[in-house]
This record gives C-alpha cells, sequence and structure tokens, in this order.
DNA sequence: ACACGCTACTTTTTT
DNA sequence: AGTAGCGTGT
C-alpha cells in the first residue's frame, strides 16, 4: 500500500523513528537535532512520509524562523517528491516559509474578518525606523535638551518588547539602561509610532507576529486557523521568540501533529529576542508530553573538525546533555592561523582557496564565514584583485541603496498614497520641494477620499511648478505591470544623474531591479516579496554570477546557518570579533556569541581553519583612538583546548617590490635574456 | 528650500 | 566612519 521503504531508506533508527513518528494525528514531537545530524533531511523525509500516507500537501504547514532554512526545506522535500512514485504538481506544498511570509499570507487572505485593509504594505526595519523618526518629530522628541534616543534604538526597544513580550520598564533595564530616562516619552512615541502605521495601512515586520497572535487569541479564530492544518513542523525552534510560541500553542493546542526541531547549541537569535526557554520547555507544554528524540549523529565533520567543536561548545555554561559523535575518520586538526594582520589574513586565505581550486576543489565547496559583514572588507579587495569571482550572503542589502529606495518609494506611494516614509522620500527628490510642502501634499492626500484626484488638483507649489506635471502624471496616470516601473524609471531618471557621483553604476542597478521586477505579477507582490524576500547575496560581479559558474561563499555566520561545505575559514576568530565587542555585555550575550563560533566550525565538512590576525582594522568606535587593535585569540579557544588545533604561523611571502628582511628574491637579468633570444 | 559647517552620538547579527 | 540635528548664509 505505502511505500515506506522509499520514503524511509537511508535514515539511521533515529532518523526513521522522528520521520515516521506517530500514527496519523499522533502527539508533538521535539527533535533535538545536532549540527550535521540529517536534521532538514529528517524533517524532509518526515514530510515524504506523511504524504505518502496520504497527507494532503495543502494542510501541511511548514515554517522556518530564516529564509534560507525554509527554502532549503522546501526544496529537499520537493526533490524527495520528485523521486516518488507519485507525481506532485510543483508548489503542492504551498504552506511554506518564514513565520513573516506565512503570517503575512494569512493576515492578508482574512484582513476583511480582523478589521485591517488587505492592501496593507509591509515595513522593513530601515522603512520602519524612518517612520519612527516622523513620530519622534512629530511629538517633539528630537529636540530635547538632552539627546532622544535616535530612530534606529527607538525601534530596537519597541521590537524587544513585542517580540519578547516584556513590559517596556523591564527591557530598558535589561538591555537599554541609558534609555532609561526617557521611559515614558517612550512610551508616548510607541503609541503613536502605532497610530501612525494605522493611519497609513502599515504594518512592520514585528505586526506579521503580533497581528496574529493576537487574531489567535480569539478562540474562534484559533480554532478555525488550527483546522487549516493537519500537521504543523517547525524547523531552527531554538530561534523562534514567545510570540511565535504563543503562535504555535494557539495553533494546535493539544499538540497533535505539531512536530518541532532543533538545536540548542545553535540558537543565535537572542538579539531577536529568541529564546532557548522555546525549545527546552516544549515537551511539558503538553499533556502527555512530546515525544523527544535525539540526533546526535553527525554526518559532516571528520572526527577532529567535530572534536575541536564540541571543545568550544564544552565550555559554554550551560549545557544541555548532548556531545556529538562521528565515525568519520582521518582528516586533519582544524588549523588556527596567526597572521600579520587583516590584510595578510585576506592575502592568506585568497591564496589558500586557489590552491584549493587548483587541487580540484570547486570555489563552490568553500566559503568564507565572518562575524560581522564588514569583516570581509579586506578580503573582497584580495578577491576582485585576484579576479576570483565571489557571493556574499548577510550584511548590505541591494535595497538600502539610496537610489533603490527612491525609485521603490515611487511606486510604494502609488500603491498606498498614505504611506508617509515612501511619500516624503519621493516628493523631496524634485528641486525645490522639502519637508514643508512635502508635508502639505501628503495632508492633502491623507484627507482626500480619491488622492489620485486630489493630487490632479492641488496647486503646483511654486517653486517645483516646472517639474510639477511629470509627478501628477507619474503617479495618477494608469499604467500596467511591469510598464509602471519602467515609467518611474523614466522619471527617476534626471534626478538620479543630478543627485549623485556615481550615477553609471546606479543606474545599472535600477535596470536589475525592472529586470527582478518583471518576474511578478503586479505591483503589490513585487513589493511584498521584496521585503519580505529581498535579493540576499550581493557579488563584486556586475550582475549575479550565472547558476553554472563556480564561484566562493561569502557569509556571515548567521546566514550559514543550515548549510555545508567541504572547506570553511572563519576569519577573525580574535576577541573583538568573535565575541564581538559590541556583545559582550551580559553573560547570556558571550554565551550566544560561542554558539556562534560553533555553528561556524560545524559548516566545514573536511577542512576548517580559523584565521587569528594579530592586529585588526577597527572602522566603529573611536573611543580608542588608534585605528588598529592589537587582538588576541579568541576567548572561546583557551589554552586548555588548543590541542585540538593544529597552530600554523604564515608569513605574507615577499612580493617582487618587497623583499621580506633576509631573504632576497633572486635577482634575474631579463633584459640580457631577452637580447639572447635573438643572439 | 537648500547647501554649508559644526557638534554629538552611534554601535552587529535578520525577518 | 557615518548620521542626525542645528545654525548659518544664499
Amino acid at each position: 500500500m505505502l511505500d515506506h521503504g522509499g520514503h524511509l531508506a537511508g535514515l539511521n533508527d533515529r532518523q526513521r523513528a522522528a520521520a515516521s513518528h506517530g500514527p496519523e494525528g499522533a502527539g508533538p514531537l521535539l527533535v533535538i537535532a545536532g549540527a550535521g545530524s540529517g536534521k532538514t533531511r529528517t524533517l524532509a523525509h518526515r514530510v515524504a512520509h506523511l504524504l505518502a500516507g496520504g497527507a494532503d500537501p495543502g494542510r501541511i504547514l511548514l515554517m522556518s524562523f530564516s529564509r534560507m532554512a525554509a527554502q532549503e526545506l522546501t526544496r529537499r522535500v520537493e526533490r524527495l517528491l520528485a523521486g516518488s512514485d507519485r507525481a506532485w504538481p510543483a508548489g503542492a506544498l504551498c504552506w511554506s516559509g518564514t513565520f513573516h511570509a506565512i503570517g503575512a499570507r494569512l493576515l492578508r487572505e482574512n484582513a476583511g474578518r480582523l478589521g485591517l485593509d488587505p492592501d496593507f504594505v509591509i515595513h522593513d526595519r530601515e522603512d520602519s525606523a524612518d517612520l519612527m523618526n516622523l513620530a519622534r518629530h512629530g511629538l517633539g522628541l528630537s529636540s530635547t535638551e538632552k539627546r532622544f534616543p535616535a530612530k534606529g534604538s527607538c525601534l530596537a526597544i519597541y521590537s524587544r518588547c513585542v517580540n519578547a513580550g516584556t513590559p517596556l520598564p523591564e527591557v530598558l533595564a535589561d538591555r537599554f539602561a541609558w534609555s532609561l530616562p526617557w521611559e515614558n516619552d517612550l512610551k508616548r512615541l510607541f503609541g503613536a509610532y502605532v497610530a501612525a502605521k494605522q493611519a497609513q495601512n502599515v504594518l512592520d515586520y514585528d505586526d506579521l507576529l503580533l497581528a496574529w497572535a493576537q487574531a489567535m487569541e480569539d478562540e474562534s479564530f484559533a480554532r478555525w486557523a488550527g483546522a487549516q492544518w493537519d500537521h504543523v513542523l517547525i524547523d531552527e525552534y531554538q530561534d523562534t521568540n514567545r510570540l511565535q510560541a504563543r503562535i504555535l500553542m494557539a495553533l494546535k493546542p493539544d499538540g497533535r501533529g505539531l512536530t518541532v526541531v532543533g538545536d540548542d547549541a545553535q540558537a543565535i537569535y537572542g538579539f531577536r529576542a529568541a529564546t532557548v526557554r522555546n525549545i527546552l520547555d516544549f515537551p511539558k507544554a503538553f499533556e502527555p508530553p512530546a515525544t523527544v528524540i535525539a540526533l546526535d549523529r553527525n554526518y559532516r565533520s571528520t572526527g577532529p573538525i567535530l572534536a575541536a567543536a564540541n571543545a568550544v561548545i564544552g565550555q559554554a555554561r550551560e549545557r544541555f546533555a548532548k556531545e556529538l559523535w562521528t565515525d568519520r575518520a582521518g582528516g586533519s586538526k582544524p588549523q588556527l592561523v596567526t597572521l600579520r594582520d587583516g590584510r595578510d589574513q585576506a592575502r592568506h586565505v585568497a591564496g589558500r582557496i586557489l590552491a584549493a581550486r587548483e587541487a580540484g576543489l570547486r570555489l563552490k565547496d568553500q566559503a568564507v564565514l565572518f562575524r560581522t559583514s564588514s569583516h570581509s572588507a579586506e578580503l573582497e579587495i584580495e578577491l576582485t584583485r585576484r579576479h576570483l569571482p565571489f557571493v556574499k550572503f548577510g550584511g548590505l542589502k541591494f535595497l538600502s541603496a539610496a537610489h533603490v529606495k527612491d525609485l521603490l518609494s515611487v511606486l510604494r506611494l502609488r500603491q498606498n498614497p498614505r504611506d508617509r516614509v515612501s511619500g516624503f522620500r519621493m516628493l523631496q527628490l524634485v528641486p525645490g520641494i522639502g519637508p514643508g510642502t512635502a508635508a502639505r501634499v501628503l495632508d492633502a492626500l491623507e484627507a482626500a477620499p480619491a488622492p489620485a484626484e486630489a493630487l490632479r488638483r492641488l496647486a503646483p507649489p511654486p517653486r517645483a511648478a516646472a517639474d510639477w506635471p511629470a509627478l501628477v502624471e507619474l503617479m495618477t496616470a494608469p499604467a500596467g505591470w511591469p510598464d509602471l516601473i519602467g515609467a518611474a524609471r523614466a522619471w527617476y531618471a534626471p534626478h538620479l544623474d543630478r543627485l549623485y557621483e556615481d550615477a553609471d553604476s546606479r543606474r545599472a542597478d535600477l535596470e536589475q531591479l525592472e529586470r527582478i521586477a518583471a518576474g511578478y505579477p503586479d505591483c503589490a507582490r513585487f513589493l511584498t516579496d521584496l521585503t519580505l524576500d529581498p535579493p540576499e547575496a550581493t557579488s563584486a560581479e556586475a550582475g549575479v554570477p550565472l547558476r553554472d559558474d563556480d564561484y566562493l561563499i561569502l557569509s556571515t555566520i548567521h546566514s550559514a546557518k543550515g548549510q555545508e561545505w567541504r572547506s570553511v575559514f572563519v576569519l577573525n576568530a580574535v576577541d573583538g570579533c568573535i565575541p564581538s565587542d559590541l556583545g559582550t555585555g551580559s553573560e547570556a550575550e558571550i554565551e550566544e556569541e560561542r554558539r556562534l563560533l560553533y555553528v561556524a566550525m560545524t559548516r566545514a565538512k573536511d577542512s576548517l581553519a580559523l584565521g587569528v590576525p594579530l592586529k585588526f582594522h577597527v572602522t566603529q568606535q573611536a573611543r580608542f583612538g588608534d585605528r588598529h587593535l592589537y587582538a588576541r585569540r579568541t576567548r572561546f579557544i583557551p589554552d586548555s583546548i588548543l590541542s585540538q588545533f593544529e597552530q600554523v604561523y604564515w608569513q605574507d611571502p615577499p612580493g617582487p617590490d618587497e623583499p621580506a628582511d633576509g631573504t632576497e628574491a633572486p635577482r634575474l637579468d631579463l633584459r640580457r635574456r631577452m637580447r639572447d633570444m635573438w643572439a
């Protein structure tokens, strides 16, 4: 009847137990899955198993906290299904994605009965900060005697309150002590911020979870929502926050059909209010308690790499009973490479990668990981110099470039005339329109029942009279998709040239944006997807490398989670970088940084090396005065576990122009040789 | 409205 | 190093 053999073959006993847990409608399941223990594989097989048992793919909810994990899981399940005897249509697993993306869809589809406008626009972090700033100005909090927290800080505080479900005074005392004197003003500000979002029909990232969680507090809605799905599977559960746990518990109060998978040793999103309590408290949240299956066999890394990673996590203050093991014999210890400075590190890494490629290892099988996006700057220069193609994940986004935001603000204001953040941005592109005029125009739009009509009737601002008709035309003329973005780009072109020195490269970005846009059915979908799933990789090349090209991966450790490479190099394994000197405030933060190093190390299958530059550049923090800091090896690799590593000291081989002290490059008489060729 | 210079402050990781 | 706010002058 069922081809269980096919779906469960190749799994070990525990993986199989997890994949086949239940009969139908079984109780809750928690899979504690160590790094490289086949977690995604097990989860994918579980989905395949459920489908083979007759489950309806449209009634399976598959969620993860990060986009990368969500995509990987969906891909793996689809590949499994493609190999099965029954043909599933592509996209059969339609409820699969990040918590935020699923939340957005659910809220939009049910907007009517939740009292929301279905055309709501989603603000990303920067938009939210800008709106917070407008609210901040509106309340006169920007010109106080002692400086009020900056917009980003205000948003961070607000977001913490929402995601952790913690009252403001407690959040301030715990993590933002310097803002304690502003408690009352912050409270007022957050009220104004929420009011502004509602007036402008905007939801921020946090709202996607908050509104969902609040809807779930209504019993009848919760029952309806819970009945939508027979199976709910959550990946990377250690990275979920209180709000997400609330949603989950309301979705499946008795835990039937609920599967969560995670690893407390890899919890690295505490800064986003994720709490490891979710995974620890999961079993006893139900009666009878959830089944717990631990996967502790590592299939990824060689013995020496795993031993070193275990030694690092073994130093953790709090440990949850699981030591990964492997029977992958052979391989060498991870290298700890001491280098003079960051530049040497860049040269060393580039040389190493080239050598590995010469030895037959594709660039795609190699990755360079780092704590903070800026840590790879020197390496990027070196790679570009040597014409080594790379793709970088994490850090600065395409979308935060000013010109991209300019162009998008046009589309967004058309989409939602009440969006003041976009409105201020777009209107002020026109010479002669400043904050005052922009505010007056936006007020008029907001008050009008038909914003397009109102805009047409509005008297042109005197100083912008010449440019006004073009703006009105762009905003009000009927336009199809993707013609609209073309029209917007044409309108923006002269402003781009006027505003930016490097208009050419920026123009290329906008052309790329237009190509991306053409792939979407309409403007609304384009804007939503762009916010929830922005193009993540940035590349030194003009365009993103073609799929079959070979390129190196550079990634923040956060973005690397869930991935693996045959060879991994970790940059800046020094105090101040790992742990980041911004993350050493509390014990919990230090422990999170330790897990970060653990995550980085466990990405490696065959070969692992960590760089220890003795001197590195600091770009922020002027208080040290000097631009260089002398570093020491990360505190997470103390002397006591040094024996797990091979220590290497690397000296830059002397270039032709700079002979190193003592050893001189051999001298050649090239002119004579060239003469001799014809002699 | 806008361009300028001056001063004080900011912090990373991602949805 | 980069941004925000503010006071100047045009």
